[in-house]
DNA sequence: CGAGCAATGATAACAGTGTCAACATAAGAG
DNA sequence: CTCTTATGTTGACACTGTTATCATTGCTCG
């Protein structure tokens, strides 16, 4: 009775492992093989429920931009728009890389391999929409649309490249040093 | 008398080969036999040249950083300093990662690897140096020394950040884009 | 010049990986 | 109750990085 033939819901119970393990490591490097071990499962077993060993990390991915996204939307309701709002906004996102540095690295390297165009765009491209969207809100009201899209893509490449720095151990993560780093863009004249 | 059992220079030859596929590829997948391989020769020969295969690494990373770093030093000093030095620099930045992706991947992935304490600082950690002080050459002068710290990291931040989402198929390359969107950053009100 | 040693190479093997084909078992539908 | 389908296992194949062992070359020194 203590190891059922039939797992039960294996498909969840390996997103759920993995994503523990993608919690608690620097690096996204999960094995297939190392997986099913741990969930004290053959390796083949995983073949029922995801075509191939990407596929189950693109579904990792894509809960972790589900994750993400859900944060940096709470972060842009809470913080208003403007200056300081963009600023909460952009810490919100550093912050969340720092604590889960492999799970956004998985999300960059997924994303980046899937042919957004043959996949279903519904999957990460719309996770990937609301992010941009979320940055978008701070955005001055009075810009031209090319203008909130350049500031966006501006205010997306900041935080990004703050994060991946930081979580490749180019500057120490310092939160003052953060806030400090974001507020000096300033939207108002441009 | 065409294969030798010695082959001359193999180190030499294995990162020549090494950078050439980086140079033609996408993503930063170096196999250690596949590399051995084509160099025509044993998998285990490379092993007298290099410890193991993070060795191999370090040293093709070690030497695109010389690579960005030389690239780097040479548009800032094209440019002179200012808002549109910084610009140019910037693009500069962001042009050769969008042209060296596998190369810049690596670079980023390695170094965050390596213990910089440990290790002889020397070797990646004064390269990294002298791409900050290239970058740090375009801060205003007026600045303080906090200030011109926070403005390089924002700068370096910024343009990092919009290479890896360019890399990760995030948006689109597009040089007048880049351009709008780094001279975005004004530090003359820092 | 010749002997010996160090540098550099090759082979065989081990543990690990992702993946496929074939087989086994459980669950559910008729 | 039977039969189909979903799910899991075993065994195998082709890879990978790495090590231990053996082979060959080149250099140094007597």
């Amino acid at each position: 009775m203590n190891a059922p033939y039939h797992h039960g819901d294996l498909r969840a119970a390996a997103l759920q492992m993995g994503m523990e393990r993608l919690e608690s490591q620097e690096q996204p490097d999960l094995g297939l093989r190392a997986l099913a071990r741990d969930l004290g499962v053959s390796a083949t077993a995983l073949y029922r429920h995801f075509p191939n060993k990407d596929a189950l990390l693109d579904a990792l991915a894509l809960e972790g931009l589900n994750r993400l996204g859900r944060n940096q939307a709470e972060a842009a309701a809470k913080a208003g728009g403007g200056h300081d709002g963009f600023a909460e906004v952009g810490i919100t996102y550093v912050t969340w890389a720092v604590e889960n540095p492999a799970l956004l690295r998985l999300i960059y390297n997924r994303v980046g391999q899937v042919d957004l165009a043959a996949d279903d765009p519904s999957a990460m491209g719309e996770a990937f929409f609301q992010l941009r969207a979320g940055i978008a809100a701070t955005m001055p009201d009075e810009m031209s649309k090319d203008q909130r899209a350049a500031a966006a893509l501006h205010a997306w490449s900041l935080v990004h490249g703050l994060a991946m720095l930081i979580l490749d151990g180019q500057v120490a993560y310092d939160p003052v040093m953060v806030r400090k780093v974001v507020l000096m863009t300033d939207f108002r004249d441009c």
